[in-house]
DNA sequence: ATGGGCGTTGCGCACGTTGCAACGCTCCTG
DNA sequence: CAGGAGCGTTGCAACGTGCGCAACGCCCAT
C-alpha cells in the first residue's frame, strides 16, 4: 500500500538470500541506485540491515532481537514450554510447539531427543504444511471454506512416497484429524520419520496451537510411536486448561 | 533518510513490547490514524506483523523466518558450532558464541550446560556489553580512538559489585584484555556467574568473535573455571583456523 | 436510543521521494 | 603512470505519493 515501505521491506527476504551490494539490491528491487541506497540506510538506522567490511549489506542484528522479543510475547509458548518438557523427559523424543500464521505453519518451541539420532528442525523454520502432524491439526481447524481456499493454494511436493499428493487427499486427512482430535505424519515428509500430534485449544475451543512427538525408525517404531499418544494428549491438554486460564496452573508444571 | 520508512520501521520495537491497537501506535509515532493503518497494513503484507483475533498488531511470523536465515549466513557460527558442541561435552559448562555489531555485542549461539544449575541467556538477545567476557574482548579489538568513543556513550550498571563501574575503568579492562589476549567475567553481571572467553580472529587477524564458557559458582570457583582457560583458548584457535581457511578443517571437527 | 470509541475510506494539497547526472573514489589494465 | 571501469555517494528539480483531514460505519456500553 505504500510503495516507500513496500520496496524497502522488499530488501529484507532479498538479503535472506545472502549478502548483496548495492547495485544488486538496486536492480533486483527495479529501482535507481540511489533509490536503493536511500532505502538501505534507513533500514541500517533501525538495524535491520548490517554493512559488513566489504561494503555489502546483509540483515542485521536488530532482527534477532525483535524476533526473539516476539517470541516471548506468545504467551503459548510460555505456557507450553515446560509441559514439553516434561513431556521430552517421558519419552526421550524431540518435542514441537507450532502455531499457524498467515498460511503458515511454524515451530515456535522445540525440545531436542535424548537420543542421538535427531531429526532436523529449527524453530522459526515454517514446517511442511501438507504433511506435517502439527500442520494438519491446525489447518484441520480452519472453518470449512477457508480450509478449502488454503487447500487449493498448497503445493504438494512429494517429500517421500507417503506424502500427500494433492487438495482432495488433504482435505480428506483434515477432515479425519478433525474428528479423531488428533493427528500424524508417517513418513510423510521424511521416509524414516514418524510424527504423532495433538492440539491446544483456547478458552473458545479453537486450535490455538499444536503440539507433537517425533522419532526416527530406528528409534522407535510407527506402532511404538503410537502408543505415546494417550501422552501426547494430556500434556496438550494440560496446556489447554492452563492457557484458557481454566486450571490456573497444574501441579506439575510449577516445579 | 526515508521519513515513511522510518516511520514504518519504528513501529516495531514499538510492538515488541507487547501488542497494541491502531490508536496507540498512531499516537506513539505521532502520526495521524489513517498513517499508521497504511504503514500497518504494508507491513503486514509482508508478514512482518500479525493481526490477532482481537484486532491488536505484533510482530509477525516472517520476522522469525527472516532471523532465522540471517543466522544461517553468518558463517562463523556454522564453523564454531562443532566446537562449541566439543566444548561443551568436555567440559559440560554452557558455552556461548558472540559477535560484535553496531555497538552491540550479541550472542548467536550457545550450548546448554548439562549441569541442572543453568545461566540465563537467548540467542539473539544483547549481551551486558560492559561486563561479559565476550564483550570485553570484541571491544578490545577496536582501533584505539573508536574504543574510546564506544566505552565513553555506555552506561555502566552496577549488576554487581565487581560490575565495570565506568568508562576509565572499563578501558583498563580492555587494555589488559587486549594484552593477554583472554577474559574473564568473574560475577560483575550474576554475583554467582563466571566466565572465561577467548577470541575467534579472521584471515586478517581481526577479532571476528568470542566464545566463552560460562559456570555458576556452585558448580565450579572462579579458580576451577580458570584451569579450563586452556581448553576454550584450544577451541576458538581452531575455529580461527578453519574460518580464515588456513586449516581447512580439523580432524575432531569432522566427526 | 444515543453517545463514544474504534477502524476505515476518499480526497486534495504539500512534501517527501524519485531518477538523473555528475562527482569522488578505488582498483585494474594497458 | 595515465586512463578507464566499476562502485558508492551527492545535489537537484520534477514528479508522484504518502500525508492529515473529515466523514463514515460499526460495535459496545451506558
Amino acid at each position: 500500500m505504500s510503495q516507500t515501505v513496500d520496496r524497502a521491506l522488499s530488501i529484507l527476504p532479498l538479503l535472506a538470500e545472502g549478502p548483496a551490494d548495492l547495485g544488486q539490491v538496486a536492480d533486483r528491487l527495479g529501482v535507481h541506485k540511489s533509490t536503493a541506497l536511500r532505502l538501505l540506510r534507513t533500514l541500517h538506522e533501525h538495524g535491520l540491515v548490517y554493512r559488513q567490511s566489504d561494503q555489502r549489506y546483509r540483515l542485521g542484528a536488530r532482527l534477532f532481537a525483535l524476533a526473539q522479543e516476539a517470541m516471548e510475547n506468545l504467551d503459548v509458548r510460555e505456557i507450553a514450554h515446560p509441559h514439553l518438557a516434561r513431556l521430552n523427559e517421558a519419552c526421550g523424543h524431540t518435542v514441537h510447539l507450532a502455531v499457524h500464521e498467515e498460511g503458515e505453519v511454524l515451530y515456535i518451541d522445540k525440545v531436542e531427543s535424548r537420543y542421538p539420532v535427531r531429526m532436523y528442525s529449527r524453530i522459526g523454520r515454517p514446517v511442511a504444511i501438507t504433511v506435517a502432524a502439527v500442520a494438519k491439526l491446525l489447518l484441520a481447524d480452519l472453518p470449512e471454506p477457508e480450509r478449502r481456499a488454503v487447500a487449493e493454494k498448497l503445493d504438494y511436493p512429494l517429500y517421500t512416497a507417503r506424502s500427500t499428493p494433492n487438495a482432495p487427499a488433504f482435505l480428506r486427512e483434515l477432515e479425519k484429524v478433525r474428528e479423531q482430535g488428533w493427528a500424524t505424519d508417517l513418513g510423510g515428509h521424511e521416509e524414516s520419520i514418524n510424527c504423532v500430534a495433538a492440539p491446544i485449544r483456547g478458552a473458545d475451543g479453537r486450535v490455538v496451537a499444536a503440539m507433537s512427538v517425533s522419532a526416527p525408525n530406528v528409534v522407535v517404531t510407527a506402532d511404538e510411536l503410537l502408543t505415546l499418544l494417550p501422552l501426547v494428549r494430556r500434556a496438550a491438554d494440560a496446556v489447554s486448561g492452563e492457557y484458557s486460564g481454566r486450571n490456573p496452573i497444574t501441579q506439575a508444571a510449577k516445579e
